[in-house]
DNA sequence: CTCGTCGGTTCGGTGATTGAACCATGACTC
DNA sequence: GAGTCATGGTTCAATCACCGAACCGACGAG
């Protein structure tokens, strides 16, 4: 989108954060990493971008400090993409995107639930645990699939989030 | 950008969100619709965009239920746009995104700042009034003006908005 | 009757996105 | 050591969205 040229005059807080995780496909990624998904190929089957659109995604939320890009193995060498403390503090932003989809677009089952993984307690609306009367760090959070979600997707990222599992853990879909 | 097409089979509550909001310009139009915007001059003359855009953006919020165009003059006819209940709830991904741009993109002072009304308190980070320890209604924000600001903005809305005034009031520029 | 305002639509040019194809590296197999 | 596969991209033509500028119709004012 080239937003740094268009929405420069903009004297907006909110305006600067579009400007980084605004255009197409950058939030589902940043989800994504959330969720777990590390690796440029699971990124590529779990949201089906362009390939040339990921890689731009990716190298421009590493560009803004977002997601670090890190060496895991050395031969061959692979890299993974994991989020930063400025990428880990969007989960109040996809918190309120996911809150928003759930109770004000009508007609869908509730894809997946999340719960405190301390006590169990599934998380306001707020993102908070009603229980402990606190927010919840997205390392605390436990994901658990709802009724409205496919239970047999055709990638192997998606059957591989199908099991209840704690945020940021890495995802190892062949392991599933 | 088509979201509807490419995020259709992502079973997700956040794609779903995107695919209303995520579109360039979508979400600054609502924000200016926070911030007591009604008019399509206004919105032109306050965001910068093209106004083929505007408008297509303008009817797809009306579409989606997030913004209401009413009728508030019959000759010569014209409409204003106004906050649903379902636009009213995407105040927190607003609030998020701002706080995140405030916290976490470095180099600028603070645009503005938003206190309760009711007591006059700063917000906290989460968008709650730390003096009542609870949420608070966009109706019952009071924005003013931080350091940040361009003192003179050369459109006459952003002239408007330097003003301390409460969200979702009603703008009108000429009377400035 | 002319001018100005408001709220758009239309238009050509530019830039971003897309899907498909291609490529480089390294490991694994025979 | 040749062939094959997985990974992580890059390149390419075609399409789509976005941009700025111009235009348009309804209406009111002078």
């Amino acid at each position: 989108m080239a937003l740094g040229k268009d929405y420069a005059h903009q004297q907006c807080s909110i305006a600067r954060a579009l400007e980084i995780v605004g255009e197409r496909w950058t939030l589902l990624v940043v989800r994504d990493a959330f969720y777990g998904v590390r690796r440029y190929s699971d990124f590529l089957a779990h949201l089906g971008a362009p390939r040339a659109v990921l890689a731009a995604r990716l190298q421009a939320l590493v560009d803004a400090g977002v997601l670090d890009r890190r060496r895991y193995r050395e031969s061959p060498p692979r890299d993974e993409y994991v989020l930063t403390a400025r990428g880990l503090a969007l989960w109040p932003v996809l918190w309120a995107l996911g809150a928003w989809g759930r109770a004000e677009l009508p007609g869908t089952l509730p894809m997946r639930h999340f719960h405190h993984a301390d006590c169990g307690t599934e998380l306001g609306p707020l993102g908070e645990c009603p229980a402990c009367r606190a927010p919840v760090a997205p390392a605390d959070i436990e994901m658990r699939p709802g009724t409205g979600l496919d239970p047999d997707p055709a990638d192997p990222v998606g059957r591989a989030l199908l099991a209840p599992r704690r945020l940021l853990v890495p995802l190892d879909p062949t392991g599933a």
